[in-house]
DNA sequence: TGTTTTTATGCAAACGTTTTCATAAATATT
DNA sequence: AATATTTATGAAAACGTTTGCATAAAAACA
């Protein structure tokens, strides 16, 4: 009842040899179709499951992705991983999971982690690394693809040059994820489209955060473009957390002189500036416009709904799934890839043309 | 650079066997200190990382604790996932997740690829799941753990009963979760307290989904003993989906009369249902009411805040960590534990004293 | 000092697969 | 009918570990 039927007790009971059960599993068409009938039944009623764990001693692939999230809690991720889960099923992998918790060092340990397990091939967000992250990895041939923010060829190559160790160059180490400096200026674009001059921002913490980083050059880019650049009073930043963002976003709106639009670094920065706002009797947008990035769960339904930028993380996930695949299966390393995934403003509410009283 | 660093590699550096090198990655005590010191210098030279894949073949545990949640989009689950693999990386152990889509199907298709990684342990969401999937699990002694749900002994019972093959019956099935029951009841309660008697239900739905059955067991229960049994036009079921449940919040509130509280299945619905009620001009508590079960991130910075029951989901994931290991380490199976853990009513803003005019 | 116990190590078998090579049978080609 | 090709299979080695057994050295005991 509790010993695992193996390979051998199926090769007994469909009277052949290991061999032939084990190439019935992985290449059937190699097999013939009687014999391969036989095997089929005595596993069924064994029960048979294979035991990928001996197999990958063989040099066969585990099945298993191994992918590192920043958190799970913003719920960021989470329509991310949903997709990225299931597009792997299809091609039967399963999918281990961390989260990194913003720390390089946190990844690097779950890396390790990666590797003792023998994974496939490993997802990362965002393009910055612990280098010895990527030692490891390379060291294995370990593909390694990182998502969820399109990285530059142009920042790919200064990246390159700040590289201290001549190894982490030539890596394999491919992208597919939307332009967050181009999200800034589209983000800050709509707003100056409104008729907003007196514009404040709370930007997401750079720290270890690449995305974060270039959405806020993006937007002050354009602003600066428009010759709004905000005072610094009104430039913020928060942590990804409700709570924090509330505190900063009251702070901001009791400030002397009020904006009459905010940009936010993301949309949970956004709803509770909206929530900050409504708390102290202000109206959005007829008081106060707000923009957010992201548009997560709720930024579509909620009073008033929220105007901001929507990134297609299921899309992502899928093209992701489909990608690290190829670079799994290919023989020869493919050129590295960095796929642009598009981004849609959805004009909502919160965002609303100026007063002009 | 390609192939990775063996056993064999960091023994001959470090001049000794492959035994005692293996012996010192699995029991360091067990070798002198000294060659301990080589070993560990030549590991550390060679970059060498342990391959569980190999390790799994000869009966060691590979590591891998395999979880199955409903879904990931809706946020639910995230916050317990993060603890939870936070808990188990404590614990040297690393997570296969996967999402059933509440499909019984998928998650029993789950299961067989967590029984080809040879997952120490499985944790599930809810007690409601596939016999074939507890067959799989038991046929290879590999323990499982039913978190979220408290699940009744008494109802442990019943299931027992109603299960046909007798294999099923003395499973290893443990779990750790919140009494679903007496959170309904709890929810009920409170909206009762505050002097309501016309009171509406959006419930979630129930298929394989023995969590939401027993919430509107509680729910109805105490309304019951009050004597407040809504008419059934009161009675409402709606996915956890915020478009889903803005319908079902809309339709009722437009109804010939208006309840003035909904108990909500979840926060979801309750947040749909205080958006609904917003747009059609309706200000919450003081025309209608809501009540969540959840405590779902925004439910305490949203305008209103919503008043809620809170699921401990981090002490369910730190719980659950320690107590799967627990049940993997034990040599002889311990005896069945259902551990009851204590929710917590967070009285906000959105259920308010009826109005008597 | 001689004997027993403890500690540290190596040898080699095992784990459950995959895969190379060889071979036998079946089929196709002349 | 004789030969060449294809197809199907099995024997056995290999993968990178762990571990039971044996043994040598060191420590403890008498």
């Amino acid at each position: 009842m509790n010993r695992a039927p193996t390979i051998h007790d199926v090769a007994t009971i469909a009277g052949t040899s290991t061999a032939t059960v084990s190439r019935f599993f992985t290449n059937p068409e190699r097999v013939n179709k009687q014999t391969g009938q036989r095997i089929e039944a005595a596993a069924q009623q064994l029960g048979y499951i294979r035991n990928r764990a001996a197999a990958a001693t063989r040099g066969q692939r585990t099945g298993i992705i191994g992918m590192i999230v920043p958190t799970l809690e913003s719920s960021i991720f989470a329509e991310l991983i949903e997709s990225l889960t299931g597009q792997l099923g299809l091609h039967n992998q399963t999918m281990l999971l961390a989260s990194n918790r913003y720390e390089k060092s946190t990844e690097l340990e779950a890396v390790k982690a990666f590797a003792e397990q023998g994974v496939d091939g490993v997802i990362l967000i965002g393009g910055d690394h612990d280098p010895q992250t990527l030692k490891v990895l390379h060291s294995r041939s370990i593909p390694l693809l990182c998502v969820w923010n399109h990285i530059h060829p142009a920042l790919a190559n200064q990246s390159k040059e700040m590289m201290s160790t001549p190894q982490n160059n030539n890596m394999a180490h491919d992208s597919i994820g939307i332009d967050n400096y181009d999200i800034g200026w589209a983000a800050a674009e709509h707003v100056i489209f409104h008729g907003h001059q007196k514009i404040a921002c709370i930007f997401g913490k750079f720290d270890g955060n690449d995305r974060a980083d270039a959405r806020a050059k993006g937007i002050q880019d354009r602003l600066a473009k428009a010759e709004l650049t905000p005072k610094t009073e009104w430039l913020c930043h928060s942590s990804y957390e409700l709570r924090n963002a509330s505190i900063i976003a009251t702070n901001l709106l009791h400030q002397a002189e009020r904006p009459t639009a905010i940009i936010c670094g993301n949309d949970i920065i956004a709803f509770a500036t909206i929530w900050a706002a409504q708390k102290m009797g202000l109206h959005v947008p007829a008081d106060l416009s707000v923009m957010g990035i992201g548009d997560f769960q709720g930024a579509a339904e909620m009073v008033p709904s929220l105007t901001t930028i929507r990134i297609p993380a299921r899309i992502i996930g899928r093209l992701s799934a489909d990608r690290i695949m190829e670079m799994i299966t290919d023989k020869q390393p493919t050129p590295r890839r960095h796929l642009k995934v598009d981004f849609e403003l959805k004009q909502r509410q919160s965002v609303g043309r100026i007063h002009l009283d």
